[in-house]
DNA sequence: TTAAGTACGACTTAAATAGTCGTATTTATT
DNA sequence: AATAAATACGACTATTTAAGTCGTACTTAA
């Protein structure tokens, strides 16, 4: 429980890699996932989904491959976690309001208030943090 | 993800419920699961764990059932989750430390520093915070 | 002695994650 | 024009975890 899921996982460490290129320099999905042990395809889907949504870019062709933006600390976790899992919340309803015990529910209102805390949290993340 | 699960959410809501009957006043597994619309039998194992942690009071036979303790806000969400379901902690490395990867690995330290947030916000909050 | 409760482990089912495969597209190089 | 190395993408399978069920034993008030 609480955990993140490996695509998260992986590409986290692939924006870390990505980070520590020299400006403009690219690196290919092959050799990330080499360098970290990490299953290519999977790897792969994940790039692609961070590429659709602008966090990295891509570059087709060989000699292609994928580099950092510059604006990455403009982008915080929560955006970053929702893009690969969609939405970050301890329960359904945080987000889903037809609960049928909605009325019944003696917990949503604490609940929600660990939910915000954590959200607020990774909101003040921003992927430019990832990189120590 | 980062979810809590199910076995957690019905544990909240039994809590919730014990802490809203009179001092001494016990409430069954059956009375909660029918209230709130929970699985018995999952229930009840959820419930015989916190009594095994001295979470809440057990009272066996007939006219038997749960008791909340005085002391609920002395317990913390953190100790109240890892009795339901282990660790918390978004990677598995942030405890078992026989990850293959470890020296390769380039996001260890923001994520435990994530992980560090998370855990001192849940250990923050004690069970008696859980009726609003 | 009975019935209503807790206690507990083994088992089954269901759902979510993780990983694989096949095929298409793009483009630099030859 | 052909080739090869890369990204793009959806469908599929396997694995793992969570959720739920069942059978049986124990406890104790009435």
């Amino acid at each position: 429980m609480l955990k993140i899921t490996r695509k998260v996982e992986y590409a986290l460490i692939a924006v870390g890699h990505l980070q520590q290129k020299e400006a403009g320099q690219l690196a290919t999905t092959k050799e990330i996932a080499e360098q970290f042990g990490i299953p290519q395809e999977l790897l792969a889907k994940t790039l692609q989904k961070l590429a659709r949504e602008q966090i990295i870019q891509a570059v087709k062709g060989p000699a292609g491959g994928y580099k950092i933006r510059k604006d990455s600390n403009t982008i915080n976790m929560t955006r970053f976690i929702e893009i690969l899992e969609g939405p970050v919340g301890l329960m359904d309803c945080y987000f889903d309001t037809d609960c049928i015990q909605l009325n019944t529910c003696n917990i949503r209102t604490p609940i929600n208030r660990i939910n915000d805390s954590i959200r607020s949290m990774l909101d003040q993340m921003t992927l430019a943090d990832i990189t120590n």
